[in-house]
DNA sequence: CTGAAAGCGCTTACAG
DNA sequence: CTGAAAGCGCTTACAG
């Protein structure tokens, strides 16, 4: 590996003058000097250690991104507006799949603290709180931001309003002239379940239909819930005429049911569900869903992360808009 | 941030002692001094920086990996097989999403560079072909392998026969009594493209069936390219009766124009696709397919780059099996 | 405009 | 079994 000394042999300076060329720092250093000095960089194939620059600086360009799995459709977009962020930025990300063991969360903490990470991106609350709750962000002093509603106050938290937006997709059924509405729950510690199914409850309310709990099933985000779902729904009421799904993977699930049992989408069952993931649009027919913009979450928390480490001052929350999206299934 | 001085001082030994401890070195150290030094770690929450450390033993313990879009479905599970056996081995990822830039592709190697990863692992051999065309891998001496046939004779690299996986798709449909059977193709200039269309080839003949070229559409492994297709193939061929498209995008792009015409799948037309990624189980019919262990190689090719730098003798190329998953496509 | 020297937080011969 | 000291490759006051 050639170093900053090499380079500096090579044209014939000292090792800070190099040093101010490669920092294009303010301190003056004469044209040939820079030319000679920028000549041997390129001739000598020098890059700057950056280990040896962040030990100095205390600063690493590096952020840590927690995310429960990579593999759930939900997340690559996350990831990838984080990182078209953090590469504008100039940082790097690390990035660490927790499938939500809190032994794994905290193994990652300490790697992204002996590796002296920058910042710490998270997304599910609960895994912040759990980091929260040994003080970890106090005792280390790495910036982190929330993507989805924090448990922990302090954290800047970038998410959505899942009340009003699961509202808004069942009002449209409403609007559709549904009444006898299902809906297919997310895991009930979810505290973006416990909003979407507050939404439900109000279009309902506000629309002067009755809550039937019967027709309200726990599903657990997951492709199989849904599927199973359907089958629980038909027995309760073989009349519904709609299903508000708490996600897309449960939609499809449900659709996938229906489908098998010869009932017919939008015709004999209407459905909508939420996150808009990338699958939505290719399932026939096409799912009609709530638009997260989740790759912006990822964008937006990077940003804010990044003024967070540049010191300029950030808001606790960030609600970025829902959309709905209609295709075919409702 | 705490360091190994303060250790040192507050358990009142050298720094030399609490290095020892840390690493857990063969070099003895007495009983109660290690307990001593331990304690003393506890309580002041000490993490040894590593960046010092690997300043020091120039190691970072951190790895590239290059891929083209983490939002292709096909990349999440390669991302967790590394990542998964990263953690294991001790190592954390550096993601880079390229966009098959080459721009991107090059300002991300020279970060790897200058933050000297020990090693970087690619999908896509063009990339690979590319970031070699620099002499990139001799100068850097970072460790590599490359996800796909590898264009650089001198990386070990992790694939799948595609060859005999596609021939064995195609021979599977002809068992099933199809003749007229079209295939929607990769991009020319995919090598791996170029492999599933000789097996379809070399299916065909050894069935003595004639092959007609007018049934070989050009996809782009984009869902449209497929939905695309069909139109085109049914109007030069209103009676073909099965599809064999190179990849499941393409596949369920295919199933969804045909959906849309009152085709059904697989009773008016059979299809079937290649790469098994998740959303090939959640379409309706469920999408039969060639599955491609890509979390396996996710994680062989970072046993492979683990072992390559721990210098254990490794094997050039590695491939791994694929198998025909039948659903209901076909 | 240029450079010598201290220091970032570790590891590792070397000495005892 | 323990420690003083050199060194990894940089940056940054400080001096001139």
């Amino acid at each position: 590996m050639v170093t900053i000394k090499d380079v500096a042999k090579r044209a014939n300076v000292s090792i800070t003058t190099v040093s101010r060329v490669i920092n294009e720092t303010e301190h003056s250093v004469s044209p040939e000097t820079r030319e000679r000095v920028l000549r041997a960089i390129q001739e000598l194939g020098f890059y700057p250690n950056a280990l040896a620059r962040g030990l100095h600086r205390n600063e690493t360009r590096t952020i840590g991104l927690i995310i429960p799995d990579i593999s759930n459709p939900y997340y690559p977009s996350i990831v990838r507006g984080v990182e078209d962020e953090a590469q504008a930025q100039g940082y790097t990300i690390i990035l660490a799949n927790t499938y939500r063991s809190k032994e794994k969360i905290t193994k990652y903490l300490n790697v992204f603290r002996e590796k002296r990470v920058d910042g710490i991106i998270f997304t599910g609350g609960g895994v912040a709180r759990d980091a929260a709750d040994e003080n970890f962000f106090e005792q280390s002093n790495i910036a982190a931001v929330v993507i989805g509603k924090s448990r922990n106050a302090k954290l800047p938290s970038v998410q959505v309003n899942n009340v009003q937006a699961a509202r808004e997709a069942c009002e449209y059924l409403i609007q559709k002239g549904h009444k006898k509405i299902a809906t297919i729950t997310g895991p009930g510690n979810s505290i973006t379940a416990v909003d979407r199914l507050e939404g439900y409850y109000q279009a309902l309310k506000h629309n002067g239909i009755e809550i039937r709990e019967e027709l309200i099933i726990q599903g657990n985000f997951e492709f199989d819930s849904g599927y199973q779902a359907v089958d629980v729904l038909l027995e309760k009421d073989k009349d519904i005429t709609a299903i508000f799904a708490h996600n897309d993977m449960m939609a499809i699930g449900a659709m996938k049911a229906l489908a098998e049992k010869g009932l017919r989408v939008p015709d004999d069952i209407a459905i909508i569900g939420f996150d808009n993931i990338p699958l939505s649009l290719y399932v026939t027919p096409g799912l009609s869903t709530v638009t997260v913009p989740v790759y912006e979450m990822g964008r937006t928390s990077m940003k804010i992360l990044a003024d967070l480490l540049a010191k300029v001052e950030v808001s606790r929350i960030t609600t970025l808009p829902t959309k709905l999206t209609l295709r075919q299934s409702c």
